[in-house]
DNA sequence: AAATTACTATACAGAACTGTATATATTACA
DNA sequence: TGTAATATATACAGTTCTGTATAGTAATTT
């Protein structure tokens, strides 16, 4: 992999967070990075295909981030769902946080029929069927009605920080995860 | 008011729900409106000002709905909270529904000096303060953290439902505000 | 030394965008 | 009938956008 394309999808990614997939232009994006259009039009052959690999490796990026962090967790898989909310706090904490990239994207391209609507879309299911393959480990019962509502605090509570950095959403997210996770426990 | 204004009014709110605030520009607006730019100038003098009551009146116009929801609810003020997501969930699942205009309004404008950005971050406070006042009304100790939590099962199912018509989340979103309401209560 | 590869520099085509200028038509009212 | 207000039609200035064309530079490989 080139270190140009590296650096542009770096760059790329965070002028989409900060000022929007819309409003950055190309020509921003590679005078930031240091290059050039022909540059950036060699390794992506349009803005689209970037925005596509932009959101394919910040997801990636999250979800070995986040498979590390529970996995390096000794305790019984079954016990994985107990410390989501705990690394996702901590990510959302992390100064490197600047949002959730398909959250952002299906907002900006809200025709169901776009291809970066799909690719969102289809990020969001993933992350939920990730999560209900956590809550069935956990020998819960309805592991996909508890997934998706802890899907819904995950997305609030990332919207929240997108409207206000450093909201503190995620702590109440958090407190609120464990007391559904609780109950989906004592229904199982 | 002008008949063409609120007809430009609510074909803005709608184009900019279906195709996303700055992938519609004005000339379509006023083509579908059936009137011209000049005219739509003469009531908006940018379109940020447009954008802003487009936000305005799409906010105004759910709280007033759901306040007479809940207000024609005979019960006591202290039970409303337990019929939000009820009322919620029928607003979500009409057919007039097309999103929360501002989640998608702080994805599209995400720099936080920025006069729409702040506009969608008040109108998501004013709506969190909403909800904790009646969970005061509920005598629920800690109505702030109750309200954030519920505002934040909002937001995702709104998002949730922006992503994916018809997803279902709303009814799950429901349930869980169910629980996390009984719980807040039980420590007050 | 020649050729290949990776990148830069710059210009531009073609489209879309916001906002305005100018002139004209319609309607209401005095 | 005259005047003012309201809306239309149309053109355009000026900017920004994506994507490409063309020519040149620098480094490495054969």
């Amino acid at each position: 992999m080139s270190l140009l394309k590296d650096k542009i999808l770096l760059v790329a990614t965070d002028l989409f967070h900060t000022r929007g997939i819309n409003s950055t232009g190309v020509d921003t994006i590679v005078a930031v990075a240091g290059t050039t259009k022909m540059t950036l039009y060699k390794y992506f052959n349009s803005k689209e295909q970037l925005i596509v690999e932009v959101l394919q490796k910040s997801q990636q990026d999250f979800q070995s981030w986040l498979d590390e962090k529970l996995n390096s967790n000794t305790k019984k898989p079954a016990d994985k769902i107990q410390y989501l909310f705990d690394y996702i706090e901590e990510w959302v904490n992390s100064s490197a946080f600047i949002g959730v990239g398909f959250i952002k994207a299906s907002a900006e391209f809200p025709n169901e029929e776009n291809a970066i609507h799909k690719l969102s879309s289809q990020q969001s299911r993933e992350f939920r069927q990730f999560i209900s393959k956590l809550a069935s480990d956990a020998n819960i019962k309805d592991a996909d009605g508890l997934a998706l509502q802890l899907s819904l605090l995950f997305e609030g509570a990332a919207q929240a920080e997108q409207m206000k950095r450093g909201s503190g959403a995620i702590k109440y997210a958090k407190k609120a995860a464990k007391i559904l996770i609780d109950c989906a426990i004592k229904q199982s």
